[in-house]
DNA sequence: TTTGGCCTACGAAATACTTCGTATGAAACT
DNA sequence: AGTTTCATACGAAGTATTTCGTAGGCCAAA
């Protein structure tokens, strides 16, 4: 089994979060949207894609002449190897402090809650009949 | 007013969990309690212990001959800093979806479901009727 | 007083990340 | 062909963090 990609960094993830929403693409593309952020050369993008390489974090096709980069990690991966991290660092581990900090401290607005409400309703479905397959927003009504 | 002290990095915010739990504590201590996890060099936490005095981080007592620290920043504020900018990096600053993730890709106890029910319900009370002061759980009843 | 133990201060190396200058080459333009 | 344009590669410096060796001071025990 090859070894997983290590933890993003901080501008390793900006990075990412742009081939995640955008798909596949050159150095330039990633730059520029980076660049609508804070100002950051050419050069340091290009860099920084590179290390990435290596890292195992993106892949590339280098046909043409640029190339043109893609993420090898799945956002949802992703952003759940960093939450466990967060967590362990932060809130000694328990994510319902986490949540409760998150919902606690800051403006949610009603749909946002509702959204929330609906998520807990369907682990405690999944909590008590785990034969049932998750619920989706999109499937049929029964 | 004096600048806010920076966010804490991985070491300091371990030092800082040590110093919320316990009070203040010398060197010593913390560096003790540290040991119980990972090994760690007494004059390392020394000397990670003295840049944070600097920073603003903690604060300490040299009269005697040992030096008492104690935390300059209290816990749920650096966990709200931290958590801010953790949401903006990883889930470009939704606290939804980190919610989402947190509670999906995880095994949530039912005791802690009831725990999140109960504080959504208290953030719709406070919306529906921002004049009435938070509920507390130690609270005697009306 | 001398010794040993514990404490702080400090310098410096090791590591990780970010940044960018410059070299080089390929393609496009004139 | 010569020149400009744009791309990659790479070295190296700047910054932040972590780590620890060593020096020097203070106090108590011998």
């Amino acid at each position: 089994m090859p070894k997983a990609p290590p933890k993003p960094t901080d501008s390793e993830l900006e990075i990412l979060q742009v081939l995640w929403q955008h798909g596949p693409a050159t150095v330039r593309t990633v730059n520029e949207q980076l660049s609508q952020h804070r100002e950051v050369g050419y050069t340091t993008t290009l860099k920084i894609m590179q290390l990435m390489l290596e890292k195992g974090l993106v892949q590339r096709d280098d046909e043409g002449r640029s190339h043109v980069y893609r993420a090898a990690v799945r956002e949802q991966d992703t952003q759940g190897l960093l939450l466990d991290k967060f967590v362990a660092a932060t809130f000694g581990g328990s994510a319902l402090k986490l949540v409760m900090q998150a919902l606690g401290n800051r403006k949610t607005s009603a749909d946002e809650l509702a959204q929330i409400r609906r998520l807990l309703n369907d682990i405690e479905i999944q909590n008590a009949n785990p034969s049932t397959s998750k619920p989706d927003d999109n499937a049929p009504a029964a």
